[in-house]
RNA sequence: GGUCCGUUCGUCUAGGGGUUAGGACGCCAGGUUUUCAUCCUGGUAACAGGGGUUCGAUUCCCCUACGGACUACCA
């Protein structure tokens, strides 16, 4: 085999995919298109008790909308499945037994009897005597296992149909050196390591077994994952080695922290503060409950690629807006950090209103329609462009646009009180008629000639802007806020301005 | 408890034996906008603590503290 560099991203299709999985899954891309590698995507489905309905395409679907393409997966082309599928491991499970037993036959596992009621019971009695009940060396040949028990006994119980696991039997007395690409390395002493069940008596492997046999039978080159694995390299070591298989390069990802307080991010955090922990919506098919999305709460899938990418991670320069190639020429796994990175919510939000800034108008009008649609509008799309043109600079999320500028699409109903008794003076209706016909009798209708024309008016009259501008604006919007005056202007056009200031002059004055 | 990993402004981070320790988010102030916001300018703010090594340590080493992960027939 040729030593390209194919990656994985393999999650537990148990729930919806979390911002941190999301995260992994970048990396990994990342790391396989900077090295003009393939990156694919297995669905580790072995714990059947775990399976949640709708989570395999959830991934899917996440990975879509972020578009960050697997190269290899549970939908690929005959071909690809016939080289390296199928990529979903329960349709796999025929295959990992005979790994087992190769094991066995080695010297490396061994059959153990033991049921879960007496290992729990050996948990609970060291616990209670302050230890930790470890399954290794030190106790092995006390327990009901293959190593202790006659090869006749054992034969007589497998026959018999007796409950059985595999366990990995863990090397005595051995300094592990491991190296870990963004850790460096790593010293781990085998006598601490416990003889892991590699293949349950489901008949089904465990993570370990079949993630090594199949990152292996997919050629494999480096291993991303996050930090919750690094425990687990020193096993998932010794089972290259066992297998005398080559194994891959590790890199052990650091976790996202809450904003506040300790720990990891979590689904709480976001319920509780306020944004989403999840690329999509998702409502849990057993509570009904419904988790928020990036998608749906308005943020631009290259936003939130952007700042996943920079969680934990940056180029070392001080460019901080990323496209999704310019992240592909920048990334190195080497320049991932080793802590844990809190979340930040107020800085996706920046991310956003960047993104938002260099999107086409085009693009945000056409998004803007459904909020216009659901505020019983339904205007030339031109028109809604203008608008989006002139509103855009101050918006995070394309649901601000009505808020910033639904003026532009009604008539203000009611306006501001404290602004109109602050504004509205003894002679402004005068004023507000006067300037009612001034705009009315100008032809060229364009914002820079209706502001020449009205400035000169308030000349003519002698008057303060202050007694012009700010009941102009108020008529027009309702309250203090929007774009300049006279864009307002010349978009909702003359005969909506003059009909705007009478009926201001009608109600306020 | 045990094992392993980590620790630069409030947060994300750059840097690295001699620097005014840099940037971004947030916050504050000023300017622009006779509006609000954006924007621009400026400001606030950090090397966890203690020992070494060294002429010199935030940077290298050790200890402590703190944080985290793991410790299932889950991944």
């Amino acid at each position: 085999m040729s030593n390209k560099v194919r990656v994985r991203f393999a999650p537990s299709p148990t729930g919806p995919l979390h911002i941190g999985g999301v995260r992994t899954a970048l990396y990994n891309y990342l790391f396989a298109k900077k090295n003009g590698g393939d990156f694919l995507l297995r669905i580790e489905d072995t714990d059947q008790t775990r399976y949640v309905e709708g989570a395999e395409q959830y991934i899917v679907d996440a990975l879509n909308w972020l578009q960050i393409p697997y190269d290899e997966g549970p939908n690929s082309s005959v071909e690809i499945q016939q080289k390296y599928g199928p990529f979903r491991q329960s349709e796999r499970k025929d295959l990992y037994k005979q790994y087992a037993d190769q094991l066995i036959e080695s010297g490396w596992a061994y059959y153990a009897f033991d049921t879960p009621e007496e290992l729990d019971a050996h948990r609970k009695d060291h616990e209670e005597k302050g230890k930790t009940f470890i399954y290794n060396w030190h106790n092995r040949l006390k327990l009901n296992n293959s190593l202790k028990l006659s090869a006749e006994e054992v034969q007589e119980k497998i026959n018999s149909g007796e409950a059985y696991v595999i366990r990995f039997k863990s090397p005595q007395d051995e300094k592990l050196q491991l190296n870990d690409i963004i850790r460096g390395d790593i010293e781990i002493d085998t006598n601490i390591l416990d003889d892991k069940v590699l293949f349950k008596s489901d008949g089904m492997p465990t993570y370990h077994l079949a993630n090594i046999v199949d990152d292996h039978l997919m050629d494999i080159t480096h291993v991303i994952r996050g930090e919750e694995w690094l425990p687990s390299m020193a096993l998932h070591v010794l089972l290259y080695r066992a297998f005398d298989w080559q194994a891959p390069e590790f890199a052990h990802l650091p976790l996202i922290l809450k904003p506040t307080g300790k720990g990891k991010l979590s689904k709480r955090d976001g319920d509780k503060l306020g944004f989403p922990v999840f690329p999509l919506e998702w409502k849990d098919p057993a509570t009904g409950d419904v988790s928020r999305g990036y998608k749906e709460d308005g943020y631009f899938n290259d936003a939130v690629i952007n700042f996943l990418a920079f969680l934990g991670w940056n180029p070392g320069t001080e460019q901080e807006i990323f496209s999704l190639e310019e992240l592909v020429n920048a990334f190195e796994l080497d320049r991932v950090h080793k802590s844990g990175a809190r979340f930040d919510p107020d800085k996706t939000k920046w991310y956003n209103h960047k993104y938002l800034q260099q999107k086409e108008d085009t693009d945000l009008a056409t998004r803007f329609l459904p909020f216009l649609k659901e505020n019983g509008i339904e205007t030339a799309i031109d028109y809604v462009e203008n608008v989006v043109t002139l509103i855009k600079e101050r918006a995070n999320f394309v649901a601000d646009f009505w808020d910033l500028g639904s003026f532009f699409f009604v008539a203000p109903t009611e306006y501001d009180a404290k602004a109109s008794k602050k504004q509205w003076k003894e002679n402004t209706n005068e004023y507000m008629n006067e300037v009612a016909q001034v705009i009315n009798s100008i032809d060229t209708f364009e914002s820079t000639t209706i502001e020449a024309v009205v400035k000169d008016w308030i000349a003519s009259k002698e008057l303060g802007f202050g007694q012009v501008m700010p009941p102009l604006r108020l008529a027009l919007v309702g309250e203090m806020k929007g774009p300049h005056v006279f864009d307002i202007i010349a978009l909702i056009g003359k005969e909506e301005t003059v009909n705007r200031l009478q009926k201001a002059t009608q109600v306020l004055g």
